[in-house]
DNA sequence: GCCGACCTCCACACAACCTTCACGAGTCGT
DNA sequence: ACGACTCGTGAAGGTTGTGTGGAGGTCGGC
C-alpha cells in the first residue's frame, strides 16, 4: 500500500487487514520501491501522487525488478492519466473518491486473476493423488486404483478442482467460478444443475462413494482409504 | 458505545446487553478514547456529534492506538460525511433515525466479519473442538468422542455457532440471526420454537448433556470434560 | 453434410430437510 | 402451592435440494 496521506493509507490498510490480507505500508516513492523488493508483495496498491517521485515512476521501477500486479489510485480521472497508468504496467485503477468496499473488491478480483494465471503458468509437475484417484494435469490423464479412466475435459477440471482440497466441501457456485469461467457473474439457477450432471458422470467413472454430497452446500472428494 | 444523548445511549446499551453483548458506555470524546484503551472493545459504536471533540477525531485516536471495527452513527446523511467517516477507518455507518434491530444487525454483521477475517488471517481454517465435539467447517463433518455423526446443514451451523463461544449462552434471537439469515425481519414469535426443534435434534445426536438450557435466555454448549 | 463427443438444460421423482403445531412437563415469581 | 410462562417432545405437512434420464445443441473431425 503506497499512499502518502497517512489517514487514507491507514484506513485502507486496516480494512484490508480486516479482510485477512497482510499489508505493508509505504508513504513515499523511494521507500515503496525498497519495500516492494523486500517483501515481494502479491499485489501493489499505488497512489499516483507521491513525494519523492510519482506513482508512475514507482510502478515502472517495481515492475522492472519483478512483475507484480498493480492497482493504481488516482485523483485525476482523465483518460490520459489512466492510459499512462496502464502503460507502465498497472493492472487496474480507481479514481478518488472510492469506497472501501470498492477497493477490497478490486484487490480480491486482481488477486484471483493473478492466482489463476500463476497456477496456469507454473507447471505443476505433481500429479495429484487422493485416495486411489490419480490426476495428471500435464497429460490430463486419470487413473483410479491403477486403472486408466477416460474423463471428458470438464469432468477432468471438475475432479481436479475437488482433488486440490481433499475432503473440503466446495459449493456449486465456487465450482462454476473455478472450473467454468464464471468470473464474478452470479450463477443462474439452472447453471448450478450443470454441476450435478457432471458430478453424476464422475461418480459413474471414479466410483460413487468417492464424491460426497453435502446437502445445501456442495460436493467434496473423499480420501476413502 | 459512544453517544452523548443519555436516552439513546442507555436504550442501545440495554438492547445490546439483552442480546448477550457486554457494553461499556461513554458520553463524550475524551472519556471514549480513554475507555477504548482500557476495555479494548471488539467493536465501537460511535456518534459523530460529540462534546469535547467530535466522533471522527475519536475514531482516529482509537484507531491509532489499536485497530478496531467502528460503526458510525450520524444524523447527517450526506455522502461527504459518510466518505469522511470511512476515510478515518469506520467500517460501517448508520444514519439517524435508525431502529434498534438495525443496530443489532449491523453490530452482529460487523463482529461476524471481523471474526471471520481474523480466523482467516490467523491461517486457521481449523477444526473447532469443544469437549469431545469436533467440528470442521471446511469439510462440514462432525465427530463426537471420535465417532462420526451426521448433522443436517442447519444443525451443523447451529452447533458451530454455539461452539464458537463455549459455555456462553446465546439467545434464540441471536441464533436466528446468525444461523438463519434474519437480517432485519423480526416476524413470528413462533419461529423461535424452530430453534428448539433443532436443539432437540442436536441433543439426540451429540448427547443431551452437552447443550444446556438457560430458562428464559437461550442455549449454551457445555465443555463437559 | 453427417457423425460422434461433449455440454447444457429440463422435468420428474424422490429424499432430505425445515417449520409449525399441540400438548404435556418443567420452571419461575408470588 | 398456584398461575403464568417457558421449554421438551413427537409427528404432520410443506419446502427445498438432489439424482436421474433424456432431449436438444454446439463444435470439430471425417
Amino acid at each position: 500500500m503506497v499512499e502518502d496521506e497517512r489517514t487514507i493509507n491507514d484506513a485502507l490498510a486496516q480494512r484490508l487487514r480486516a479482510e485477512g490480507y497482510t499489508v505493508e505500508q509505504a508513504f513515499d516513492g523511494p521507500s515503496a520501491v525498497e519495500a516492494a523488493a523486500a517483501v515481494r508483495p502479491d499485489v501493489v496498491l499505488l497512489d499516483v501522487m507521491l513525494p519523492g517521485f510519482d506513482g508512475l515512476e514507482v510502478c515502472r521501477r517495481i515492475q522492472a525488478a519483478r512483475p507484480v500486479p498493480v492497482l493504481m489510485l488516482t485523483a485525476r480521472d482523465d483518460e490520459a492519466d489512466v492510459l499512462v497508468g496502464l502503460g507502465v504496467g498497472a493492472d487496474d485503477y480507481l479514481t478518488k473518491p472510492f469506497s472501501m468496499r470498492e477497493v477490497v473488491a478490486r484487490v480480491s478480483a486482481l488477486l484471483r486473476r493473478v492466482e489463476r494465471a500463476a497456477a496456469l503458468a507454473e507447471e505443476r509437475p505433481a500429479t495429484i493423488e487422493v485416495g486411489g484417484v490419480r490426476l495428471d494435469p500435464g497429460s490430463r490423464r486419470t487413473t483410479v486404483d491403477g486403472e486408466a479412466v477416460h474423463l471428458t475435459p470438464t469432468e477432468f477440471d471438475l475432479l481436479l478442482c475437488l482433488a486440490r482440497t481433499p475432503g473440503q466441501v466446495l459449493s456449486r457456485e465456487r465450482l462454476l467460478r473455478e472450473v467454468w469461467d464464471w468470473g464474478d457473474a452470479w450463477a443462474s439457477a439452472s447453471a448450478t444443475r450443470t454441476v450435478d450432471s457432471h458430478v453424476k458422470a464422475l461418480r459413474s467413472k471414479v466410483g460413487a462413494a468417492r464424491i460426497r454430497t453435502v446437502h445445501g452446500v456442495g460436493y467434496a472428494l473423499e480420501e476413502l482409504r
